[in-house]
RNA sequence: UCCCCGAUAGCUCAAUGGUAGAGCACCCGGCUGUUAACCGGGUUGUUGUAGGUUCGAGUCCUACUCGGGGAGCCA
């Protein structure tokens, strides 16, 4: 009886006879030969079927396999390069779980509606189980960061009454005939919960009702939320920086197979070193005014610009060359194939064409006293190589529990930290406002009702001290980290506005 | 809420207003080192829905539905 154990194991058993069980990824035939590629959810690996080799009932019921179908592999274990994992099994057995037909996901080209259809199946794909391993490995330094750094886990309520801001980005619930409000945040109660451990976290999925359709956006993700008393601004901008570092570093120690398989640039996630610069939002403000953004979004409109007119003379070409008498079938097939990504680059081009003009109208016309945009943010951002802070909004847009600034009270001390590469804000944080008499003048600039928080303003009246805390996202995290275009992969299954299933 | 794009075979896409096609998937055959293998053969359709224009609509027009991208808003 054979050993069984798993392709990321298989360095440890070379020219052992091993079982491996897993599925079959993809296969290929040439006469006497076959070769099945395996996954088992550890890695992939090519087994080699000889006729000569291999049991006769084998070889025959190994030809008929479709594509998913489950199975063991028996065979002798050796290094070589051809195979995915660097590890062949010369195969002499397979013993077929069952034999799958007709499985939907092939591999050639998929749009993304199919493939979030079948998202249950689409897990099974390299560069989805490439992905959610590196979540799971950014969610597993999350809770050990905390953990080893004397943080206390809260878990805060996801059931929350209905007070709170932004009630129009709220889904409703019906609770015993009242209606309640799926959380947005654990935030009020966590700063309720440091009053009692110094240093606490809470960690869970949060749900917004915005109705956003972009790439950044989910209606349900996932939050972590510090929360440290005896804290300022600084201490707040030193947690979430010491945080992310290690979040970094830890997935490229862990997880640099599946960054490369990702095609992640490295060298960008290696330069992700303290000291992150800060800036205040006033600095924020001159610098989206100044002559350099403008020739920032100059160029890359010029660029975007000429890209569009070299991809449709492209595009001509390809198409000639395609539809021109005497080409050879695969030829054709890769110049369509070819198009289809030209014309994907020449959507996204356009876009950029119409929407840039846009944006340096915005940042000319930035106002002093309006929140960021998104495309301020990625401007910011895009002038630096390593995540940025910008601190100091203007207290009327932001959160009434933010502490104002000493110095300046037109300003709190807030920050947001925004991802270098034009990933935006992963973090939301601020120093909170611990006088009562502020923070009752704050709410009622909000028209907010003092009975409705009446449990949050005893937290400043018995022993109140400077705190506070940040949020982080994980999905745009993992979708920083792993250089994902669009976040819905980030997450198992997805929750965006107009897609429940599966 | 607004703007742009799209919907044709199981999948990815073709089709000057004039007989709906290709590749992949699937089935059969060939090939002892393949890498989205390749080669030969076979099977695959209520062109998103409802109207309209026309001798004739996948193609043009209107509305709707669904999806993609973006704006606002946001993690």
């Amino acid at each position: 009886m054979a050993t069984v154990t798993t392709i990321a194991k298989l360095g440890e058993h070379v020219g052992e006879t091993v079982t491996l069980r897993g599925w079959l990824y993809n296969s290929r035939s040439s006469g006497k030969l076959l070769f099945l590629v395996v996954r088992d959810g550890t890695g992939l690996c090519q087994c080699v079927l000889e006729k000569s080799e291999a049991t006769a009932a084998a070889f025959e019921a190994a030809r008929h396999l479709g594509q998913e179908s489950s199975l063991h592999v028996t065979g002798t274990v050796r290094a070589d390069p051809r195979s995915p994992g660097g590890h062949e099994l010369a195969a002499t057995d397979v013993h077929v779980v069952q034999n799958a037909s007709g499985y939907p996901i092939t591999p050639k080209a998929h749009g993304i509606d199919f493939l979030m259809k079948n998202r249950h199946l689409w897990f099974r794909s390299q560069r989805q189980w490439a992905i959610l391993r590196v979540r799971h490995t950014i969610v597993e330094g999350i809770r050990e960061y905390f953990n080893r750094n004397g943080f206390i886990l809260i878990d805060t309520p996801i059931f929350a009454p209905a007070a709170g801001e932004g009630a129009q980005t709220l889904f409703a619930v019906d609770y015993f005939g009242e209606p309640v409000y799926l959380a947005q945040t654990g935030q009020l109660y966590v700063e309720a919960a440091c009053m009692a451990h110094g240093k606490v976290y809470c960690f869970g999925p949060t749900f917004r009702a915005e109705k956003s359709k972009t790439r950044r956006h989910l209606t349900e993700f996932w939050m972590v939320e510090p929360e440290i008393a005896y804290a300022d601004l600084d201490d707040v901008c030193a947690l979430a920086e010491d945080l992310v570092c290690y979040l970094v570093q830890k997935t490229l120690r862990e997880r640099r197979p599946e960054l490369e398989l990702l095609g992640r640039d490295l060298a960008k996630l290696e330069a992700v070193q303290k000291p992150f610069y800060r800036i205040t939002y006033s600095q924020a403000a001159e610098i989206l005014h100044s002559e350099r953004v403008r020739q920032l979004l100059t160029d890359d409109l010029a660029r975007a610009a000429a890209r569009v007119v070299e991809l449709k003379k492209l595009m001509e070409e390809k198409e000639q060359e395609r539809t021109a008498p005497g080409v050879k079938e695969w030829k054709a097939d890769k110049l369509a194939h070819e198009l289809l990504e030209a014309r994907d680059e020449l959507a996204d081009q356009e876009e950029a064409v119409r929407n840039i003009p846009k944006h340096m109208e915005l940042a000319a016309n930035f106002q002093w006293g309006g929140d960021l945009g998104g495309s301020d943010e990625t401007i910011i951002a895009r002038l630096h190589d390593r995540p940025v802070f910008v601190t100091h909004y203007p207290r009327g847009c932001k959160a009434f529990y933010m502490k104002r600034n000493a110095a300046d009270p037109r300003v709190v001390n807030n920050l947001d930290l925004l991802a270098p590469e034009g990933y935006g804000e992963i973090i939301g944080g601020s120093q909170r406002e611990d006088d009562l008499e502020m923070l009752l003048e704050r709410m009622r600039e909000e028209g907010l009702k003092e009975e409705d928080y009446a449990w949050y303003l005893d937290l400043r009246r018995y022993g109140t001290v400077p705190h506070g805390g940040f949020g982080l996202g994980v999905e745009r995290t993992v979708a920083w980290i792993c250089g994902l275009k669009h976040i819905r992969e980030t997450i198992p299954f997805a929750r965006m506005m107009g897609r429940i299933y599966p």
